[in-house]
DNA sequence: TGTACATCAGTGAACGCGCGTTCACTGATGTAC
DNA sequence: TGTACATCAGTGAACGCGCGTTCACTGATGTAC
């Protein structure tokens, strides 16, 4: 094993390439960011590179990862100070807004040579938000409640396969919750996603504001569809 | 002026063109449209293409021009033959699904070297379908009850920009009504991206009749907060 | 403490590729008389 | 109807560019004895 200073300075060494290319996704968006340009902005040449990814897509994969752990741990720190299910979506708009190249590298469209690893990394990464989610918009409610939250008949196809998705996370929701998490879910990001990608700026900068009030007539819809 | 024979096959070879484009982007994604492969399909060069459009950016410019008046013109017919706001939400998500890689083109990350023109006219294009959801959804209701429309106070300032918005379309509407169909909006593109770009994949294959329930629980969910 | 050796970050040179765009041209088609 | 001319779709050749990746190397740093 090598010295730990020396891995201390891969180590730092490999953070400067995540930064540099964070930079360069800022600057040209996420289809703009390339090897060459990544090390001609820490002044090297390309082939260092290779020294610490093995190859362009081993880099994105890093950052795809990072930016969904990123992501999910904004909005952890934001409802621990503050929970609730409106600051959970607030944090997540601002997480998007104030990273709107990351967010856009996360959520949209795919890169164009780009392969996600067999391993399932960026998807693990990915599905770190969610519970954070349901913890706050279901937590108050036992599981007999959500059973019979009001939502439009569900298929039995459909209603098997909502209860049979895998335990961690969405998996642990009664069918009828699975439905209405997934609208929730579709609702925060379709604004979040509109903004981000500048569908919405016609708006101007009230967007916060209009986004904060859409969140609580959701939550109320939300709550009034829960029985006691 | 030419004949209209040559027009005829000016037109033509155009259209065959913008369908090769079409194509290529169905296949390689919207970022990995080049006006060398276009030609390439067509089994011509590529300087033969700048007979047809000026530059990259000009088809571009046409083929998301294209998709926009697409979408709303499958919106259009599909209410058409039967109105309402479900079948209209049905019918979008249905062309982007249908239509995966020009949705993503049309509502995804920018592409990297694109430049819209300054004319505005994809901007012209994509304000084709809100009308017709405002339509579906509001049409019913007179402008005094959406007025009343229960949502979150407006801050004067934001009150104030929404009554402004230019007229054709969503400027319309009175302000509560056009907050509340800004949500709606994102609900819909929300659900219908994560979709389009796969990020609810896990669900299956069901995922129509689940975005059908969600669309009825909104639309009930919007009537509930019109006043009578 | 000194020395031989291993590790490894970084470079120089090069590869083959695809890209958008320009230019000078050819040759078929259509127009004017 | 025939002929001179204009139009214009298409080609061949070339430009300069940026890309990811490989290879053989140098030279500084760290390790073992």
């Amino acid at each position: 094993m090598s010295s730990p200073l020396r891995q201390r300075r891969r180590t730092a060494a490999t953070r400067e390439i995540l930064d540099a290319a964070r930079e360069q996704i800022g600057v040209s968006g996420p289809a703009g960011l390339s090897l060459r340009s990544v090390a001609r902005s820490l002044e090297m040449t390309v082939q260092a590179l290779y020294h610490y990814f093995p190859s362009r897509d081993e880099l994105i994969t890093t950052l795809i990862t990072e930016a969904y752990l990123d992501l999910a741990e904004a909005v952890e720190r934001a409802v621990a100070t503050s929970p609730g299910f409106v600051p959970a979506a607030t944090a997540f708009r601002e997480w998007a807004i104030g990273n709107a190249p990351m967010f856009q590298l996360i959520y949209g469209t795919p890169l164009p040579r780009y392969e996600a690893p067999d391993d399932g990394r960026t998807t693990a990464a990915s599905r770190r938000l969610a519970p954070v989610f349901i913890r706050e918009l279901f937590g108050a409610y036992a599981p007999a409640q959500l059973a019979r939250a009001d939502v439009p008949p569900l298929s039995p196809e459909l209603r098997n396969r909502l209860d049979e998705l895998p335990a961690p996370g969405i998996g642990t929701l009664p069918a009828p919750a699975v439905a209405l998490f997934v609208s929730v879910w579709g609702h925060v990001h379709g604004l979040v996603m509109l903004e981000a990608f500048g569908h919405t700026a016609f708006i101007g900068p009230l967007q916060a504001e209009l986004f904060q009030g859409a969140m609580r007539s959701l939550l109320a819809d939300v709550e009034r569809r829960i029985p006691d």
